[in-house]
DNA sequence: ATGCTAATTTTGGTATACCAAAAACGGTTG
DNA sequence: CAACCGTTTTTGGTATACCAAAATTAGCAT
């Protein structure tokens, strides 16, 4: 029937969940509570969750409920470098392989970014970011990375959304973004890969961090129950 | 049951049936007909479909019978684009990263590899070949890249395959892999990225060359051809 | 023949029923 | 009180049944 499988639609509504925090880290996903609270069977419950353990949100277990995935700081780190390594590559790809017409949609959102950067809230803005990052990345014209960049993207995009927040250096995500723009136009291969690294890496500092200062060892949280209402 | 479960066997058995072409890249895989060629019911085939196609092996179509991925040339250099980045990633964070059990297990894999290069078929030699790459990216100790890599590995399974059988160039194969394994001896992480890359690099161009040969309009139904024993 | 439409078949998507392994529970016994 | 063991409950894994799109075919009118 529908364009969207009813699979998709919970993996889109629990990812959302995921990502916002609703459904904490650690939680357990039983599928018949879950399925009963949504009203749908298991059978596309359990699909989306297989779905979401693909992307990493969720963490398989053998014979086990699935769980919310409770990543490390350890592990965020190592999801970072690997995005660091894909988003570089396909800037470099994108000096090669870009578009005038996408590099207008780059350089037109970039500028829509510096007009919002002082009135909009957080949410729109770091959507507008990932949107940035998500065009050059695309600008490679290389799909298999596009689609690994994008599942990166989405693994991170909770301490990513809580680096965006502290909107303490918006200036200098600004600025650095303009310094890829920048790159880009002139195909300045070296100018351009610099600058992706050197954001990314001003990123793992900030998200590293946010989680020292959390000082959470939240490594084993505590039974987490959970019900669908 | 089983520790393994069922839809992973059939996703083992769907994998090595596509890598081995006795599936031939394009066929349709109809959830009625495989589940009962195979005496399992429809969910655990339908499950392990999802999985191949996580994997890139598989192609999902909206209402529409699943198909064995035919990836084009293009889609192979692209592959193999994101895969050596990975590869270089996983090197030079082997460089500071490998422990002393990893190193000599890296250095007996070669030494082993230098032994039977002259004797050993194509597919045991191939073996490993990927075993070897696989320890190196294993030693950077970064999970997220260790898993991401072992996807390219398995979705480039066929054409690294198709490569390696051209006995042609077993000996620059054999030189470069120990000038990463001395690179990474001495920690010498510009050595090492270097040779991975050039490593890499012909195995780019020998690719490349075998679907050139092969005649490029492969963009329809599979030719199906050669097992090589 | 040709183009179109209506019945039919095929297909993937979903719901439900069933099973065995694994926890959770409870009572008994030292 | 604690440790053990049998029973019940819960859980994920699998099989089967059902449905609605979509493709295919059959028939018809031109």
């Amino acid at each position: 029937m529908p364009e969207r499988t009813l699979a998709e639609q919970i993996a889109d509504s629990l990812r959302r969940d995921i990502l916002l925090g609703t459904l904490a880290p650690g939680a357990l996903i039983k599928e018949r509570d879950n399925s009963a609270g949504r009203g749908v069977s298991r059978t596309p419950l359990r699909e989306a969750i297989r779905i979401l353990a693909s992307e990493g949100l969720v963490i398989l277990r053998p014979s086990r409920s699935p769980v919310v995935a409770n990543p490390s700081q350890q592990e965020i780190t190592d999801d970072l470098i690997v995005m660091n390594t894909l988003e570089s590559l396909g800037a470099r790809l994108a000096c090669v392989n870009v578009t005038d017409e996408e590099m207008d949609e780059i350089d037109a959102l970039h500028e829509k970014m510096l007009r919002i950067s002082d009135t909009a809230d957080a949410v729109d803005y770091f959507e507008v970011d990932m949107r940035f990052h998500r065009l050059i990345t695309a600008a490679s014209h290389n799909l298999s990375l596009i689609d690994t960049h994008a599942a990166y993207m989405a693994r991170l995009w909770r301490p990513r959304f809580l680096a965006a927040s502290l909107r303490r250096d918006r200036a200098r995500v600004l600025q650095q973004h303009g310094a890829i723009v920048k790159g880009l136009k002139t195909r300045d291969v070296a100018l351009v890969s610099a600058e992706v690294e050197s954001h990314m890496r001003h990123l793992v500092l900030n998200i590293t961090d946010i989680y020292d200062r959390k000082e959470h060892p939240n490594q084993k949280v505590a039974p987490q129950e959970e019900a669908a209402t």
